[in-house]
DNA sequence: CAAGTTATTGCAAACTTTAGCAGCAAGGAT
DNA sequence: ATCCTTGCTGCTAAAGTTTGCAATAACTTG
């Protein structure tokens, strides 16, 4: 995927930031690592792979300037570090998380289906809803087969 | 509300814990402030009124413990530290929140709605969903109404 | 209520992330 | 190609959070 480079290196112009070759470096491999969700650690030892030199601190800049762009989005699985995904554009909005409580998984919702509870938060609070962060907590198909009690926490 | 009280003593001798001074203090302070949004630092501040020896890290242990067995709940709003607020056990699940990305003012959604979602899931994943952490970002009612634009970022 | 067991505390160090700063590099203009 | 402006980098320090450890306080039992 060129096309989030091209997009990259245009936003970078209009907001009279410059590319760099660490901005280009991590953008790689973010984008070798679609599907993933990175820590900062694990982005800069990738990084560090082809340009030794690079900082940690540089890592954190530019996926925050990433994330601002939403080329990327910022994740939180409460493990201790950001985690960061590519923002892959299939959808206006962000896809929802699955987050096993039992095995720690994570799978993917493609599924929006937030439209009407949007409508519904515009009608009663004046709400314009532009995007959200939606996590569900539970059980995954495999551990509830394995484990088929009751007991819960969030 | 004694309640919380009596079923935090209660889960602490379920899980063979001890109930402490400090926690109580931790707790009180949560108690008496309701509806708000507070971070670690100022419920340290907040606790220190009473118990000046309190350390910090008491108070971060204690919050999770909290955390754990959710009579509080922890927020993130992206502003540099960790927020919590008391489960008001109104609802089954927790409620969402509006994040006004011009003003940065922070709304509570009743609503839950997400009913149907979570059946899809069940169906389509087989992911049995327990709870879930739901924030919408966009433009409050007041900043929506002073500054019709269009632009916007999450 | 005294003794014994064990979780908890406060402190300090480690870890994750952000911020300040001087030197450096990107990109526009000549 | 050279100069110039300005944003960017790496380093270091600071801020926020977690962890290890010895001393302490809480609960159990008698
Ligand atoms: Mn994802
Ligand atoms: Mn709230
Ligand atoms: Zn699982
Ligand atoms: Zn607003």
């Amino acid at each position: 995927m060129a096309g989030e480079n091209i997009q990259f290196r245009e936003q970078l112009k209009k907001k009279g930031y410059k590319m760099t070759t660490q901005r280009q470096a991590i953008l790689d491999v973010i984008l070798q690592h679609e599907g993933e969700h990175l820590s900062t650690e694990e982005i800069y030892e990738l990084v560090k792979k082809e340009h030794p030199d690079i900082g940690l601190a540089t890592v954190y800049r530019t996926l925050l300037l990433l994330d601002d762009m939403e080329l990327i989005y910022k994740l939180d699985f409460d493990d201790g570090c950001n985690r960061y995904e590519l923002n892959r554009h299939k959808d206006d909005h962000r896809h929802h998380h699955l987050i096993c409580t039992q095995c720690g998984g994570v799978e993917e919702v493609e599924e929006d289906l937030l439209e009407s509870l949007e409508e519904q938060i515009l009608k009663n609070y004046g709400f314009i809803v532009l995007n959200h962060r939606v996590k569900f907590y539970g059980y995954c198909k495999k551990c509830s087969e394995n484990s088929p009690k009751k007991a819960g926490q969030d």
